[in-house]
DNA sequence: CCGTATCCTATATGATACTG
DNA sequence: CAGTATCATATAGGATACGG
């Protein structure tokens, strides 16, 4: 049933209070899994390239700092829009990619852009 | 054109790096005007209520203070997402509103609201 | 190569008192 | 009623050095 909410339904349940805010939320849920300098930034780079290693996302990133992507990364990683294998070689490779939690945002992210084309100066 | 873009299109103008992250990518722009811990919040409240006065707002929102409601609302006033009308009365008398930019935003909530149901536990 | 450890600074948030 | 002013605190972010 979830799944197949309405818009109509949705605008409803959102005047009921359904959504109380006490982690009831998902868009406050979303919000907080996006929040901070960095975390966008990572996902669109690895919209572009995915899997992507830590050298290659500290490069194309321009400014980051090793402990900022690292923390960046598994908080990420934590709640599962990221996934991360180790190859354990001399010298180490660390690869990361997008989950299927993740790609399955990708529709959102066009809504964002779409409304941002027309609303953002 | 802009307004047309297709899902294919988007996606592609992602990977050729259209919007880059100076200041041109519309995600980070619209996340940007959701950071911090009460603006989301806000907004919601005034999807159940639009106008709504200040103390209405501050009673219904649990903890949050004068001083970050304040902020909070005047930043969210200068990104256009939210309208201020003052009535010079005695008592004073202030109403908030959303804007019609804030209102073509719901449907992003929606499509988050969808996600969520399904990707968070 | 891919980090961690440590320390430092900046910004966000909070508490309290007071005013047009 | 709807704030502002001031000061305090917490958290995010940054710089640098070093390790498996």
């Amino acid at each position: 049933m979830n799944e197949n909410l309405t818009y109509e339904e949705w605008t409803q349940r959102v005047k009921d209070r359904i959504y109380t805010e006490a982690g009831n939320c998902p868009v406050t849920s979303l919000l907080s899994m996006l929040q901070g300098k960095w975390k966008f930034q990572i996902i669109y780079e690895m919209c572009i390239q995915s899997p992507i290693r830590f050298g290659e996302l500290r490069k194309n990133i321009e400014g980051i700092t090793n402990t900022m992507l690292t923390s960046s990364l598994r908080e990420l990683e934590k709640d599962g829009l990221v996934s991360r294998i180790q190859f354990n070689e001399i010298p180490p490779h660390v690869e990361y990619s997008l989950t299927e939690k993740k790609t399955a945002l990708l529709p959102v992210f066009y809504a964002m852009t779409k409304w941002g084309l027309t609303y953002i100066p």
